[in-house]
DNA sequence: CAAATATGTGAAAAAATCATGAAAATTTAT
DNA sequence: ATAAATTTTCATGATTTTTTCACATATTTG
């Protein structure tokens, strides 16, 4: 677990770093922007600790380029009463932020927060006793694992991810397929039947929706 | 827009009203975390912030039994310095927590942060207890999801994002049959009838335009 | 008020759409 | 190269939806 922490002040730094230290955290330091846009692009972090106002290249526009290439969480660090609405103004996507001057303890446990709910997203999707774990490519259903052909799990990782959205065929078909894909249409149909099929009684939770195509509801 | 506050002190119940009131937000009270259960689950919020120490049942209980059945945004209020661990340790998902004491302008940025990020909006129109949820492709009437076929659900689309309009028979059958139909007028009056019925107490908002045809009125 | 015109309604006919099973084609594994 | 697995196509029948149409009811007009 690697972390980059940027900050002017080095005393910041340091404790910032001692803290992170105790709970078995490696962390980098960067003293301004540049030095932070180098480092993130050369290493691979988990989280990365940006101050707002910093010499040479202040924090958004150092996430901004960071975000451009690498999609690493930030959690910003940014003076009480001020900055909010740049913050998200600016679309950056930042994870979370705390305002100085912060506990240390509370930082940790945010930091801890955005790390577990980032690793958790990249990977499971559960509904119920429906889970797709995606690292490990495959899908369980109350605990037993199915065993689902390629497309089948395409198809249902694309599903669960977008709950709720109704997906015609031909998004399916471009987004899952390819979009050089030249057969039938109805070719979904029966791809979703031996989904249905799969998931026994999650199966009912991919609804028809008539004169469209189909939708995960959960 | 609408929020539920859940705190046991007035003073900071009335604070964040206030506030998020001037933002233009709907704001719902609750002073414990029975309250906030039984309000949470009758009304659709887009938001409930919720205090952790509280009397009769403690805000991680409430957001636990909430999140049973209805998948809300939250955002924790907590003391300083306190229960952080517990936070996270039991896994209620919450979006975001701020700490006691807060500013009250931070306080709102986050929730706009959480709603913007919860927003697959821009899809919904809503009169009322009516809503049709374009991207899922569903209506429901005071929270019960109704089923219309494929024409009664495009008609109905077609009516309500053209609220107040007149709109001809022909009208209505070249920008939903499309240019090519080339049946009978008066199925568009077996359709409207079919989904006026459907709308139940709604129907009526479908008024006749007499020599013209119909008119979506809410 | 009666005739003419327009809309509401119910039921039946017609049409469209989807689920399914099986076979053909393709890809992957042995 | 052969077998096995996967993917695609396609025809069928079941189901749902759409349309038509005749008659009922309501509104307007002379």
């Amino acid at each position: 677990m690697k972390i980059l922490v940027v900050d002017d002040e080095e005393l910041i730094r340091e404790v910032v770093k001692e803290y992170l230290q105790f709970d078995g955290f490696l962390v980098d330091e960067a003293s301004n922007g540049e030095e932070a846009v180098e480092l993130a692009l050369q290493n691979d972090y988990n989280l990365i600790i940006m101050d707002i106002m910093m010499p040479k290249k202040d924090g958004y526009q150092a996430v901004k380029e960071i975000r451009k290439i690498k999609d690493v969480p930030v959690l910003m660090l940014s003076a009480r009463g001020e900055e909010f609405d740049k913050l998200f103004g600016f679309d950056l996507g930042v994870d979370d932020y705390v305002t100085k001057p912060f506990s240390p303890k509370e930082l940790v446990a945010r930091v801890k927060a955005i790390i577990k709910r980032n690793e958790k997203s990249g990977t499971k999707l559960e509904f119920g006793g429906l889970v797709l774990d995606d690292k490990a490519h495959e899908v369980s259903i109350d605990g037993k694992v199915i065993n689902l052909t390629p497309k089948e799990y395409d198809l249902l990782k694309y599903f669960v991810s977008n709950n709720h959205i109704a997906l015609s065929r031909e998004q399916l078909l471009t987004n899952i397929w390819g979009y050089d894909f030249y057969g039938d249409d109805r070719t979904v149909d029966t791809h979703v039947k031996t989904l249905r099929h799969q998931l026994g009684k999650y199966g009912q939770y991919i609804k028809t929706v008539r004169k469209v195509g189909y939708k995960f509801e959960f």
